[in-house]
DNA sequence: TCACAGTTTAGAATCGTTCTAAATCCGTTG
DNA sequence: CAACGGATTTAGAACGATTCTAAACTGTGA
């Protein structure tokens, strides 16, 4: 293993920690391992399955119980960004930022696509006291 | 209750099943009474239970699980399209032309938004092998 | 170092949904 | 119009994702 990785590894708990702080959570064990994995990439999306298989895979223990806790706090603290597209079970994305995703079904997979990109014109007025809070779209796409 | 009202249930009964018939399912008592209720409206969502629970209501004996199975069949039929847009529910929405969804996350209420109404424009082309099936556009919704 | 609120955990519980195997129904045939 | 056979319905069990519970543990501020 070379510098850049240790330093990489270092790097990771270190800003893990800080982001945690900053977020007002407490930089526990388990969190921190979770946030490490998240956020090492900027487009990530998992489930708690996923996550769990992840963090048990890289030999760390985290009870599947604590993997939903942590996501939901992240989630609130924007930190993640839940999305709907399944009706089986729930993605966490960790592009909190303004974009929407194509979703391959057959695989269960997520790909962003870049806020810029797409733009929905015509969104009517809702009615009486209701007002928008977010506007998704998800592209459904099919191998062939 | 007036000549009007009884004609109507004569014709709901008999639209729906000609509907099933057409759809090519036999119209049993249990699809023709889940029909009769689904399409004497054209904008209807509903979920497993809430149909449930008005077919009971109404003093028709179905069973949950056949409530579930129809709802399916009647999709799969193209009666009927599924909207996702709850990660702890499934809505099944009697307006399959092309058109988006208002949602009211406190309520776990839709509301349709024309299919004109909405442009959404940029959608990348997907990756290599896959193709668009359908785009979905969901309105996240809150009082106030 | 101590104490305590915050956190984690295993396992039970819950919820929506699907499965299973048996009973019933419906349309057709004889 | 009775009987047959495949389609349909059903109750209840089973299932998978998620949440809850109560007890054990762990950061953090004093």
């Amino acid at each position: 293993m070379g510098k850049a990785s240790r330093d990489m590894a270092v790097r990771d708990a270190a800003a893990a920690t800080a982001r945690l702080r900053h977020a007002g959570l407490r930089p526990t064990r388990q969190r921190v391992e979770l946030a490490s994995l998240l956020f090492q990439d900027h487009d990530r999306h998992v489930t708690a399955e996923s996550l769990h298989d992840e963090v048990t895979a890289a030999g760390v223990k985290v009870s599947l119980a604590t993997v939903y806790n942590t996501l939901h706090q992240f989630t609130q603290a924007g930190l993640l960004r839940q999305v709907i597209v399944d009706a089986s079970r729930s993605y966490f994305d960790t592009n909190t930022g303004e974009h929407q995703h194509f979703f391959i079904e057959d695989e269960g997979h997520l790909i962003d696509i870049p806020g810029e990109a797409i733009a929905v014109a015509g969104v009517p007025t809702p009615p009486d006291g209701l007002s928008v809070e977010r506007v998704d779209v998800v592209v459904r796409v099919k191998r062939g």
